[in-house]
DNA sequence: TCTCCGTTGTCAACGGGGTGTAAAGCCTCG
DNA sequence: CGAGGCTTTACACCCCGTTGACAACGGAGA
């Protein structure tokens, strides 16, 4: 579960977004200043912070932009009252990633948070070019060498082959796979999985039939280990 | 869809609650007497259980007791009649999560029934690794080591020894275990289930004939004691 | 303590199902 | 209408899950 951190003066606010935030299953840190909450953010390492912008000791904008200062990428979301768009501007250059002004009813906050974990979760592991073996891949350009000669490769091989090496070591069941790469729209057979993976193992594999890096896992899916 | 076990003697009652909990979307699981209950409380693995306080055999109390002596966690509920609040010290005590008061409307129930559905689902995050004694294992990669060294597992054993990691300290039955590693559908012998309890064993245990994680609860099922 | 019966452990063999692979069908795009 | 690529089908192979038999064990009652 997710681990939030809210740093929040006014009390009854305070109380209600802590039960909210509860209630919805997050790990819930609290803090009810501004300095106090810089030390959490620091110590306690939150998946996500919700930060009001008028604090005691010391502002949002100014925690915020000592956060990042850390170096910490952590999603930040400020809480204003109305009439302080003004600084909406200036928020977002301190680094915070959204805004919700108050009122605001607490579904919306949610759907905000859901959505900057989403985005935070999807960033980790995509990468732009890799090599394993005597292969080396460039996702970016589309391309792929043996032994530095370019590999012919389809739009679906290569959509697999990356999702191959952004899970490198996991168990990788068909299902997944045809989730992940072909799209949940289309539902072709597991088998069509198969038909381009031995496909794959044509192209990356030495000994296609004595697989290095694509492994069989039987019951299970695939494996690249690379 | 959840699982809901309920234990009520009083056939109207009980009828209307199976009714109404199907209508909803839920599998119901349903027992009229105490001692029934607890036995699908073990086989079955309900995500939630609904028990009537007065029932034949054996109380709703002691029902809910012996369910918590298994190590389980499952959210109970339970039913009074108006009167009985006296109890409630005494049920919560016993591990009830929450109390229903008859006459009760059943918009009621269920709005507590889903509060604790979607406190429990927090906590029974699907484990990504776990260690043992000197067996390491990491369900992600499909891995399972032992002073290091990796042991090849099939697919079955390997969701066997998780289910067994992730319900460790209750003692489960093999109906239960049939349910859920092996499928609803499916239907072998249970001895299956102890001829993969005993492959488990020469794997992960140093003396599989003396086994000190994998244990057997005669005539109940196994336990793992991790 | 001994006996009996139900429960559990163990083994080897059979069979089903998961997987590799080639080839035919299908669809899209030029 | 031709070509390339994706999907489906078909078939062979092999892993491993299942099964039945038997031995070992544990609990209950005499």
């Amino acid at each position: 579960m997710p681990k939030v951190l809210i740093v929040e003066d006014d009390e009854s606010m305070g109380t209600a977004l802590k039960d909210g935030f509860s209630y919805e299953g997050y790990e819930v840190v609290f803090a009810g200043d501004g300095v106090e909450g810089l030390r959490l953010a620091i110590e306690r390492a939150p998946d996500l912070v919700i930060l009001d912008v008028m604090l005691p000791k010391m502002s949002g904008f100014d925690v915020c932009k000592e956060i990042r200062k850390t170096g910490s990428a952590v999603p930040v979301i400020m809480l204003t009252a109305r009439g302080q768009e003004i600084d909406k501007v200036l928020g977002l250059k301190l680094g915070a990633d959204d805004y919700v002004t108050k009122p605001f009813g607490f579904m919306e906050l949610m759907a905000r948070v859901e959505a900057l974990l989403r985005r935070a979760s999807g960033q980790t592991g995509r990468a732009e070019s890799y090599t394993f073996g005597d292969v080396s891949v460039d996702f970016k350009r589309g391309e792929v060498r043996r032994k530095g000669k370019p590999i012919e490769m389809s739009a679906r091989e290569m959509r697999l082959l990356q999702y191959f090496v952004e899970h490198r070591g996991e168990v990788i069941a068909r299902d997944r796979l045809l989730d992940e790469v072909w799209g949940y729209d289309e539902a072709p057979l597991t088998r069509t999985v198969d038909m381009h993976v031995a496909k794959l193992r044509k192209k990356i594999e030495s000994r296609p039939a004595d697989p290095q890096f694509l492994l069989t896992v039987h019951g299970m899916g695939y494996k690249f280990n690379g």
